[in-house]
DNA sequence: TTGACTTTGTGAATTAATGCACTAAGCCCT
DNA sequence: AGGGCTTAGTGCATTAATTCACAAAGTCAA
């Protein structure tokens, strides 16, 4: 495999990597310097020889007979993240749950500031929440250029989940985070993660009924 | 099939039925009576023999030729998912995200009512937000009892998470919801539903970077 | 240097999920 | 009554993901 034909990852692999990293970072803090794959499959709740395979894709990082080196492989698991950078982050919908995910710290610390927030709600505009203040969707296309944002999060109502999807096109954003429970309907080279709360408590649900 | 031995409905498709059921509410909402797996396809996003199959798994419920009954379906789906009843939720971390989701609409909309939020910061414990107070994480056996919650939801820090969790499973509680950036260790008789919001923001970072 | 031991990396087998393509069934029009 | 049309249900092929199991490659101690 060259450097140069961009190496496919399967779906699956890739997220669980964010995964890997943040128990790498765990065992950072307690100063570990070293684990094997059967450390990390334990910590992770997963089977060994999927840690390797998966590990295996970013190229061939480990010792055998040793291991892998934390800061190394850290090193190149955020390479392949994409995580030698950080990513801005707009919040469209400054409800309850938009006001809360934009001071939610677990974005800033994984290198995701969230550096704006709109709504298209007239009273909800020029409020200040946690430093930001809740700019105009209509804004939205100089707010990302001025702002370089990557990464749009949609918490509106679901009937607006759709128009905060297309202002966020028409913008520019490539990568959306959608709380809304709807499908949206975005063009096939848009990256969309659906959050959708309820869907998850019903798959719980599923499982608790039985 | 018979009605004694539970069919086996494989996790993906478990995992699209609340999809589906959210867009027949849709549908019955613009008084829609009937759809074909063609319709709810292309409103789900996803291929149609798929459609088909799922909705297979519940039972023979279309009519060849017809298509579905937005209302008979609708209630095969939810009996599936455990549906019929409401399911009552604590949150555990009265943090930024977690009152944010104690006074979320989503979760009481779709039949997931928060009928408690817990602490272990004294300074936390005995605050009021929005109709619900902050309630001491080592009353949560009664409080579980008392108020018949079958769902935990963590929003505590990362450190605190596996405590919390700890807590939920003496309560008796079977199923989590957890935002909490850790794998939390727990017997498999215990569903956990992962909801790593950084995690996420990664995976869209690696399409991003590409 | 050698041999015992450890652990990676990966072919190959297995299992799960997806999607095609056809059959079975019902509706509707004449 | 019958033929054409539509669409569910499903066997089967394909693709994706997981897991096994072992060879390759290193460490370490004597």
């Amino acid at each position: 495999m060259t450097q140069l034909q961009r190496r496919k990852i399967p779906d699956a692999a890739i997220a669980r990597l964010p995964i890997y990293l943040q128990i790498l970072n765990n065992l950072a803090a307690t100063n570990v310097l070293r684990f094997s794959s059967d450390e990390l499959a334990a910590l992770a709740g997963v089977n060994a020889a999927k840690v390797r395979k998966d590990l295996s894709y970013l190229g061939s990082y480990g010792t055998r007979g040793v291991g892998y080196e934390v800061t190394y492989l850290t090193h190149q698991i955020k390479r392949e993240l994409g995580l030698m950078r950080e990513w801005n982050v707009v919040v469209v919908g400054a409800g309850n749950l938009g006001c809360a995910l934009a001071k939610f710290d677990g974005f800033l610390s994984r290198g995701f500031p969230v550096v704006a927030i709109v709504d298209n709600d007239p009273k909800k505009i020029g409020r200040t929440t946690s430093s930001l203040t809740v700019g105009d969707v209509n804004d939205l296309k100089n707010i990302v250029r001025d702002e370089k944002i990557s990464i749009g999060v949609i918490t509106t109502s679901s009937a607006a989940a759709q128009a905060a999807a297309d202002s966020l096109l028409e913008a520019g954003i490539t990568s959306i985070m959608n709380f809304a429970p709807v499908v949206l309907s975005t063009p096939s080279s848009v990256s969309v993660r659906n959050l959708d709360l309820g869907v998850e408590l019903q798959i719980l649900s599923y499982f608790e009924q039985m």
